[in-house]
DNA sequence: CGACTATGATACTCGCCAGTAAGTTTGTCT
DNA sequence: AGACAAACTTACTGGCGAGTATCATAGTCG
């Protein structure tokens, strides 16, 4: 029970680090492509040859095509929950929906959180789609929590909270079918717009 | 110059209605697959069963696959641009701005509607994608006269336009991630429901 | 130095499915 | 009747790209 934290290398750290941080390098590469292209539209032969590489080696670090799509869309969601679930608390519900929002945001200007929405669940196998549907739901099922709470306290208004909910998680992702080039040159204003119109909505 | 109306056949009016019904069903059978299954997920050889006939049949009526997906999209947008943009004069921009709206989400809970959104216009080639977009974009602009134009006659309050109907067309695209099962049986309620999310947003 | 693992490239297989070639049936007109 | 077109079918092809088997190189350790 005593050395399972020691490896048999001693710079384990090390090398996982760097392997870890090319994983994140396909990641970015994959998801550049997907979200231009499209998931069927993007050769895993592309992919490498963004990164300079060659195919097979994609399957050194990920196991199939889906399962780096996968590390791109859980990337983005994982980037939602660590911004806003984490250090959202003792605010008012109101403020809480505009840090979730505001993260959302951000992620949705960047390509992992295009591949959200620019490409489909459907392209998924069922296992990989329920999967992606537990992540979307988790916040979704946030941001209703919020939306209720709001009207207990009364910084939110009445309202129907699957429907708003609903209608919220739309405003978001609206924002990622903006030209890339458009989204990054105006990007704190964009998140401050549509921030406003989120603030109309509750 | 006389007899163009005038054909070799007596009956081709009733011909061509027939043909043309039989594409609407292909239409309609490859709408509601794309909707469940996604683009690249759907098989020729699925529409063709689920209408009981076989693949060579379908190119008959249309010349590839992506030529169904754009019937497809074709027919929900143009059943927007119909039902909205054509009576809807001598109307408030508001009001306006409500029939573009509720048409948007009549569609959009039904499986052409739906194509448009759970299938991503990156599955189509450029030229199909030019298309959708061109359509797209049209609803897109149509909205952002309205909204122009209320906040000069005061219906509608003082807003960034592109932003904003942007987060409006989110909306109403949201309501197409709903389950089939439930806007069927609540398409009425969710209408409205939708409605007014837009109406506290303008 | 020599054995061993991590990392990568070259060169393939193989299934799926869009699209096609060619033939068959059904009705219609003269 | 018999010729012709519309409407469909059966039986195929062909390419693309995901995934793999196998070999090459480079650090790393005893």
């Amino acid at each position: 029970m005593s050395t399972v934290e020691q490896s048999p290398f001693h710079d384990q750290g090390e090398r996982s680090r760097v392997k870890q941080a090319k994983a994140d390098a396909i990641i970015e590469a994959a998801a550049g492509l997907f979200a231009e292209q499209g998931y069927s539209g993007t050769t895993l032969d592309g992919v490498a040859a963004r990164l300079g590489i060659t195919k097979p080696t994609l399957y050194y670090y990920f196991a199939n095509k889906e399962e780096i799509l996968i590390a791109c869309m859980s990337s983005a969601y994982e980037s939602v929950v660590e911004h806003a679930l984490v250090g959202a608390k003792n605010l008012s519900a109101r403020d809480q929906l505009f840090t979730v929002a505001g993260a959302y945001l951000d992620v949705m200007m960047q390509d992992t959180g295009r591949c959200l929405v620019r490409v489909s669940h459907l392209d998924l196998t069922p296992a990989g789609r329920a999967k992606m549907s537990g992540l979307k739901g988790k916040i979704d099922a946030e941001i209703q929590k919020i939306l209720a709470s709001g009207m207990s306290d009364g910084t939110i208004r009445e309202c129907d909270v699957r429907v708003t909910a609903s209608a919220i998680g739309g405003v978001l992702n609206a924002v990622s079918f903006w030209k890339s080039s458009e989204t990054n040159a105006r990007r704190p204003e964009l998140r401050e717009k549509f921030l406003a119109v989120i603030a109309t909505m509750i």
